[in-house]
Parts: structure tokens; sequence; C-alpha cells
DNA sequence: GCCTAATATCTTATAAACTAAGATAATTAG
DNA sequence: CTAATTATCTTAGTTTATAAGATATTAGGC
């Protein structure tokens, strides 16, 4: 029975069940924010910052999307609150760093610990071979957002007139 | 020689990335929101109405987490740019349902394909059997995700002392 | 059937957070 | 030295959210 579901359905269920999934991790990410009292946007920042540890202000403009002035706001906001401080770049004093106080920022960490006991507690009836596959698909699943999310974006680059139909070389920027 | 990598540190590994790949997944949807012309919270209701087909207003707040005032707001604007209509429960009739116009809908699932086509890539390179590892991950990872999006809001309704610690997760090292 | 409570959505006033445009300040190039 | 560029912040106005309560419908107890 190694074809029980043909490999179209069983693709089309997988589409399906990874959009439900990430969705339900998408609210993961809101009631985060909400338990911890800050919003959306300023936990994305502080996400980023606790990936890459210290970032200027308009990196975070940048990933996040939002104009320099949102920006502004969202670090005045996290900075009040305890998380981060602003420092000047000495070499280039036009920069502001954005860099992390470790401690506080573990008080929201804490938040994210009902999540990872799910998932250790779901990895652990997977083999280690099998683990090993998810990685594989983890990495692999990663690099495809990432495309897709350049090839998305190109389109928003694409002035309308051209805009008609949608081509996919991803247009190299900055 | 069955553990090139000890089942914890690949355990690690799958954390990492797949958290990742999930904010790489935020981003996607954000970038969707903003080439469609609609609010983020738009989208994310435009999201459930094309799972779940036919959707109350109220579901749509609770499943959310807005106030049913601001999903009169996602639904007027929605409904204004002619993606919904509200089709009122005749058995019961201070329901509202709102429910998918189709043809409008296709327009923003358009901007899914740079992703399908992505994932239908990654998935190209995998087995019949290995996908079928993958429905069954994506699957357990949505209860867990569940799961730990209950477990966290019980703690919304700890009274602060008894809020005081959560066990911390194992100190990652990057 | 009638009154009260509960449920579902919408309305209003107000607040939060965003954008666009431009001000300020530092750096780089000619 | 001056002009252009870069990085952040400020301001005015808009969008989207909340909280509280209005409106309308249904359900339950007597």
């Amino acid at each position: 029975m190694s074809s029980a579901k043909s490999r179209e359905a069983l693709v089309q269920e997988l589409e399906e069940a990874m959009r439900r999934s990430s969705a339900q991790g998408v609210m993961y990410g809101q009631a985060v924010a909400e338990v911890a009292g800050i919003s959306n946007s300023d936990m994305e920042c502080m996400d980023i910052l606790l990936l890459e540890g210290r970032v200027t202000a308009g990196r975070l403009a940048e990933v996040t999307g939002l104009t320099t002035g949102a920006i502004t706001g969202v670090v005045d906001r996290m900075e009040k609150a305890g998380y981060v401080r602003r420092e000047r770049d000495e070499s280039d004093r036009r920069k502001v760093f954005i860099s992390v106080i470790e401690e506080k920022a573990a008080e929201i960490g804490k938040f994210y610990v009902p999540m990872q006991e799910a998932m250790l507690k779901v990895w652990s009836s997977y083999t280690e071979d099998e683990l090993r596959l998810l990685l594989r698909f983890a990495n692999d699943g990663h690099k495809g957002v990432l495309e897709a999310t350049a090839a998305l974006k190109s389109v928003i680059d694409t002035p309308p007139e051209q805009r008609a139909k949608l081509k996919m070389p991803p247009k190299s920027r900055r």
C-alpha cells in the first residue's frame, strides 16, 4: 500500500495542513505579545533583536517594512519599558544601534516556553532518522519561503503597467 | 554511527530552523497584504474565510482576538472592496455569516502562487513516504501549537502572584 | 404569553500606532 | 567648501483598534 493516497492528493493535504499550522503559529505570536503587554510590531522587532543581537533603527525598518518614523515609536516604547537601549555609533554618529537588555528580555523568552514544550513533546514521538528528515525539510522550506518572498516583492517593485503578468526573475535590490 | 548528531543537538537545530522559517512565513503574509493593498487583520480574516468558507462575525472575533467592534470594521472594508458578503442567518437572525465572493477572492489567491510554486518545488525532491511523514508532522505540529496557545492563554488568567516563575528552556547557544 | 437574561452585532467616542513629508544632523563626494 | 546623501526623528493627519453601550433577537422561568 505504498500509494493509498496519490502523490497529488498528498501534496494538497500537505499544503492545507501547513497553512493551518502556520496560521496557528501566527496566533501564538499574537498571544505572546498580548501576555507580554506589548504590540505586535514591538514583538516582531524584539524577535529580530533577539536573533541578531544589535541592529540599527534603519535595519529594523527595512526588515519589518515599517517606516523609519514608526520604528522611532517602536524603539521609544521598548526603551521606556526597559527592553532595549539606544547606542549611537561612535564611528558614524548618524546611526543608532538598538541593543537588547538581556535580563529584561528574558522575561519575554519565558512566554515561548509552552511552545517549546509542545514541540519537544511532538518531536519525542519521532525517530532520529525522522527528525533528520524534518530538519532537512525545515531548511529546504526556509529557502523556499525566502525565494517566494523575493518573487512576490519583485511584483511590488514592478511599475503597474508592467505588472500585468507576473514573472519570477528575482530583481537584485539595494 | 546511527547518531552523527546527538538527538539533543538535532532537536535544537530543528527548533531554530523552524523558528526562522516560520518568521519568514509571517513576513510573506505581510508582503501579500501589502501587494493586495489590504491590512494585516483583513488579510488574516480572509485566510480564515478561505479555509472555513462561511463564518459568523463573532467567530472571526474569537479566532483573531479582535473585539466584535473591530470585526465590524474589517467586514465593512472587505465588503466594500467586494471580497465578502454579509448573510443574516434565517434561523437565528442575530447572527451574520460572512461568506467569500470567490471570483474576487481569487485575485488575492494569486499572490500565494509564488509560495505554492516554491513549496511544490521543495516537495518534488521528496519521496511519497517522506511526504507522508511531513504530513504527519504538520498535523502533529498543529495540535502542538494549539496546545501551546491554550497553555499560554491560561497564564493570562493566572493571578500575577502565582505567575512568578515559569520554567526557562535549556539555554540555547548560538 | 410576558418579562428578564443572554447572545450577536453594530455604533460611538476615544486612543494607539501608522504613514508621508519634511526637519535635523552627520557623512561623503566633487 | 558646498552639494548630495544617509540615518534618524518630528509633526500632522489617517487608519484601525478598544471600551462601553445601543439595538435587535432568542431563550428560559413563571
